[in-house]
DNA sequence: ATGTGTGAAGTGCTTCACAGCG
DNA sequence: CGCTGTGAAGCACTTCACACAT
């Protein structure tokens, strides 16, 4: 990749069209070369990510020169420099407030998972509609509060992403209200199709259909 | 994510080369169907379920005719009998058994989510190998097992899905020996690179990367 | 008239293969 | 030499557009 930015001809925004999946590798990435700084490890080529990562190497410098020429040929990428490069790329420097909505038991376990607390994620407020669950508290010590507090929590605390885990039928209510709260990111796990307006990334983990998917794979070599 | 479904030169008499992407939309057209069925309707056309899902309609067509003509020109498909043979297709006409690795606090809410043990799986094991868990029982009832039992337990259920909640240094092992106790679905849960052997179906969900993917879409769009 | 089924075109992602640099 | 960065090829998924069935 060019340096200069000015011999550069015409074209990219300096920003331009990162697909979804690169951005999902980018994450893995920064995991692995976390692990391999802990290590000691002082550089690596695409062929050792590749490896231990199960991908292709062409892959993988693909990915990262999107960015720039992060690597030096003949030797590899610097662990840490690539580390502190992706991190920044993908805005993981300071830390994100987190609320969630439903405090079911998908949204109980949420709450009380520490892998995000610990990893630039802090879970802020857990709210939900039920008057028997508005009041008590988790086994991690969250307390649940009404959704009718979501809009001036959300905005006092300057949550900016939402974790959704109510039922399929009150999701695309509630993602309203969520995305009027002013959150523009929110992480879904009820079984619907929901939308947004542009502006506000919507994703969805659907534990059901990822079983279902098991299930035909398995039915499928059962009767091959 | 789950790379590593190689092309397999099947025969194709009935059953050829359905993509990944294919069958998890089969799952959302069965629930959709499920809902139209109760609420009354008898047929839909492809437009109508592609304004339900936010799909593309010939993308629905183009899905279903893998399986055949279920459908009527002029008219569209019959809500029941597409039901009936999209669950037999995915296999979903007998009851699954499952087995939970990992008795953390994502592994305990698994256990309790009463979602699958309504809809087709039922959870007939939770194991850990930490002996403080070992007796405990979740919320829900469960008891935690220990993990030595996983064999035994496996085969004499015949379980044949596992969801794998436990921490990424030991995802590998722990997932081999579900493998050897003959289980041959397995849904995993904790953020590493994991392999298995053809003949096994592997699938990931991997919160953080959904998290931080988020993260990248927030940044990019403050950044613009 | 209406809506399916499908070849063909379009779009995007992955892999190959090699020039070029250290 | 080894390894990056990248055009081009390959492959996969989606959408278009229309013949054809009812």
């Amino acid at each position: 990749m060019t340096r200069g930015t000015k011999s550069r001809p015409v074209g990219k925004p300096r920003g331009a069209a990162i697909s979804d999946l690169t951005a999902q590798r980018l994450s893995v990435y920064l995991r692995c070369l976390d692990d391999l700084q802990r290590a000691g490890v002082a550089t690596v080529s695409s062929q050792a990510l590749a490896g231990r990562l199960h991908l292709n190497s062409a892959q993988i410098r693909k990915d990262l020169s999107l960015f720039g020429g992060f690597g030096v040929r003949g030797v590899g990428y610097s662990v840490g420099d690539l580390r502190d490069r992706l991190a920044r790329i993908m805005g993981l420097t300071r830390n994100r407030k987190v609320v969630i909505v439903g405090a079911g038991n998908l949204g109980m376990a949420l709450a009380d998972y520490g892998g995000f607390n610990r990893e630039g994620f802090s879970i802020v407020a857990l709210f939900d509609n039920d008057p028997q669950k508005v009041g008590t508290v988790s086994r991690g010590g969250v307390r649940v509060l009404d959704i009718a507090l979501l809009p001036e929590v959300a905005r006092r605390e300057k949550a900016q992403i939402a974790l959704l885990a109510v039922p399929a039928p009150v999701a695309q209510r509630l993602l309203d209200l969520v995305v009027r709260s002013g959150i523009k990111a929110v992480l879904n796990f009820a079984p619907a199709p929901l939308r947004v307006r542009p502006g506000v990334v919507l994703k969805s983990v659907d534990l059901k259909i990822q079983l279902e998917n098991l299930v035909f794979h398995l039915t499928r070599a059962e009767r091959a």
